[in-house]
RNA sequence: GCCGACGUAGCUCAGCUGGUAGAGCACUUCACUCGUAAUGAAGGGGUCCCCGGUUCGAAUCCGGGCGUCGGCUCCA
């Protein structure tokens, strides 16, 4: 009888009969590997334990503990989802359920009058258990394009019959593979685990929309998420984290630290509470360090400004989605009265800035820069507390320079980026490279220059970078800037765009030393791109604990009784001489209830005043950190938190 | 914009199948003057998101709107 050999992932060599499968190898291994197997990786690629091995091949038995798994039995959990959804509601037309970063999702379509909510997902989740508990093995059948055409249309499955035309037109396939696990067959490309039972723990989390293929002018689907693990344990780590991510979403600690608010009266636009105020305040200072540092200009321009200047920029033709308009009460009686838009950016003020006056080329480059409030339209839906908002501020500037300085000037911004960035606790710096979108201005010559500049000045630092095709602004292509923050999650913050169509526009010039007129070259930037935004992840990376010197209350003074008082004000007093932002809590209550609302509203120190402080002179510090610090003075207490800046 | 859910006191929420509202916390007042995560008592506070409709009667049922949440599309 005929061989085969397989090489395992410590180079043995394993030899098997002719037409043997991963299983069979796994059961060569030993009768516990073959219990846990899930599949088998071939030269990289994860297949079906049952699939025949070739000779030669190197595998490797997928287990529970394998890269990759978790991906396997998700995709597993979807079929079985689409199991029960099909059984619980007949004349379900299933699309596609793919495994996600954390769990899975299926898209259906009901039939008409069924609507499924989140409060269906029980009795889904039950009948899943059911066919898990029955453990039903995952059958694979390749068969023939027509054939499965023929399946489909027959079952009314027509987002199945799109997704095999689809095949047959791009990938010119003839055959394509189906699962059946139980009484649901799937069009499915696999891989799959052996059989059902191999999920243990699943939870279905959410119902949301979704366009077939993420088209929005197709029909909206239902899409169910859920999850799947190895093991209960995972599972509720998993739920854990969930309600960790909760406990320090911005939403929530915004309004209970005082930091900020949203009313109806003006949806997506935040309302800044005095605490949250000191918050950006002090965000604002570090900005303005790098741009003292960096040679930056300030400038301050309108927020409302003449609808025509919108249309001189591109704004009207490529933005105008976006946009607020302002019309004056004139309008009413007056329909030639002037009307106005709110700016969604502050380009064009920045241009009309340059545009005042001769510059020279000793000037440049000239590098002015605005904490430009903006205001933009998005749609409805989309609004997510401070971290997609209608109105916000931009740490924004714009740098007028001939060509050969825009390479230097791209490097200066990475710097100044990755300083201010290290300063609030965020080491790990993403780029992201995006080229020209369909909508834009300009010829293709000019695109490929600005794609190139940028593209140069990364390698010149070499700088890792991806490339996000298609996603420039509509003037310029740009370089983004994205942040890890402390739950692992990837925020997008500065940006670096190229523009040489803005100053063509605005006509702008400066004077060469050849006397004659040149067109400078602009760069728009943000080092945190919103201030809002970017307060709301820190928010959230920190868990409104912010660090001593990020804190907007840095102390909270406690005097023991009504006696103490008078000590403990003069104590706030002298720290606000030394630059700490220290409030004074001298609400008739317990020291012990003082304690905890201060806890509560996670102020770093707590000074104590009582009778032995009084005459010790100073207060008893207690730090949430490290407990209690002793008692010390004013000035002692000052330093240790190093007020006055550092 | 689209799909689904939700909207009751400042906050978190209760209020079954229709009979015009309740708790805890917060707030105010009084008493207590307190030593490292909640002192006690009393009191005030609500167009039940808005507009229509059904009904003798709507927080509750129906329609429309607004807002919020989870997603999709879009996006800083």
């Amino acid at each position: 009888m005929a061989k085969l050999t397989v090489t395992l992932p410590d180079g043995t060599p394993l030899e098997l009969e002719a037409g043997a499968s991963g299983a069979d190898a796994a059961a060569a291994i030993g009768p516990g590997l073959a219990r846990a197997a899930l599949a088998v990786r071939v030269d990289g690629e994860i297949r079906d334990l049952a699939a025949p091995l070739a000779d030669g091949e190197r595998i490797e038995i997928v287990t529970a503990m394998s890269e990759g798994a978790l991906e396997l039995i998700r995709h597993d959990a979807a079929h079985v989802m689409a199991t029960a959804v099909c059984e619980l509601y007949p004349g379900t037309k299933v699309s596609i359920g793919p495994p996600i970063e954390s769990g899975f999702y299926y898209d259906f379509e009901f039939p008409d009058g069924v609507t499924v909510s989140e409060s269906d997902l029980g009795r889904i989740e039950e009948r899943m258990a059911e066919h898990i508990a029955a453990d039903e093995t995952f059958e694979r059948a390749d068969i023939a394009v027509a054939e499965a055409l023929e399946r489909f249309r027959g079952e009314e499955q027509p987002y199945k019959v799109e997704l095999i035309e689809d095949l047959v037109r791009d990938e010119g396939v003839e055959t394509v593979s189906l699962y059946r696990n139980g009484p649901f067959t799937d069009l499915c490309k696999g891989p799959h685990a052996p059989s059902t039972g191999r999920i243990e723990a699943v939870k279905l989390g959410s119902v949301a929309g979704a366009y077939w293929r993420g088209d929005e002018t197709r029909r909206m689907l239902t899409r169910i998420y859920g999850t799947a693990f190895f093991s209960r344990k995972d599972l509720s780590a998993h739920l854990e984290r969930i309600e960790q991510a909760r406990a320090r979403d911005h939403r929530r600690l915004g309004p209970e630290l005082g930091l900020f608010m949203f009313r109806e009266e003006s949806p997506g636009m935040p309302f800044w509470l005095p605490q949250g105020t000191v918050l950006l305040d002090l965000v604002e200072a570090e900005v303005r360090a790098q741009l003292d540092k960096r040679g930056y200009l300030r400038i301050d321009t309108p927020q409302i400004l003449d609808e025509q200047l919108w249309h001189r920029s591109g704004h009207y033709d490529n933005y105008r989605e976006n946009m607020f308009f302002a019309e004056p009460s004139e309008r009413e009686r007056d329909e030639h009265a002037r009307r106005f838009a709110i700016r969604p950016m502050n380009c064009p003020g920045a241009c009309l800035v340059f545009a005042d006056g001769r510059h020279s080329y000793r000037e440049l480059p000239l590098r002015l820069a605005e904490f430009g409030r903006v205001s933009r339209y998005e749609r409805e839906g989309v609004l997510h507390g401070l971290l997609r908002v209608r109105a916000f501020t931009q740490d924004d500037a714009h740098v007028y320079c001939t060509r050969e300085q825009a390479a230097d000037e791209i490097v200066e911004i990475v710097s100044a980026i990755d300083e201010l960035y290290a300063r609030f606790g965020f080491d790990k710096v993403d780029v992201e490279l995006s080229t020209r979108p369909e909508k834009s201005i300009g010829s293709d010559e000019e695109w490929e220059e600005a794609e190139g500049m940028l593209r140069d000045a990364l390698e010149r630092i070499g700088r890792e970078h991806r490339v996000n095709p298609g996603d420039g602004a509509f003037y310029g292509p740009k370089i983004d800037f994205h942040v890890t923050d402390a739950l692992g999650r990837s925020w997008q913050l500065g940006t670096c765009q190229l523009d040489f169509f803005m100053p063509e526009r605005f006509d702008l010039t400066y004077q060469g030393a050849d006397n004659r007129d040149h067109r400078p070259l602009m760069i728009h930037r943000a080092l945190l791109g919103s201030m809002e935004r970017f307060a709301g992840i820190l928010i959230e990376h920190y868990g409104g604990r912010f660090p001593d010197w990020l804190a907007p209350t840095q102390a909270a003074i406690l005097p023991v009784a009504d006696r103490h008082g008078d000590a403990a004000r003069a104590l706030g007093a002298e720290l606000a001489a030394l630059g700490v932002r220290a409030r004074v809590d001298d609400r008739g209550e317990s020291v012990g209830r003082k304690i905890r609302d201060a806890e509560l509203a996670k102020v770093p120190y707590m000074l104590v005043v009582g009778d032995r402080e009084l005459e010790a002179g100073g207060a008893a510090v207690r730090s949430h950190a490290d407990g209690d610090l002793g008692t010390m003075g004013a000035g002692a207490f000052a330093a240790r938190i190093g007020a006055g800046g550092e």
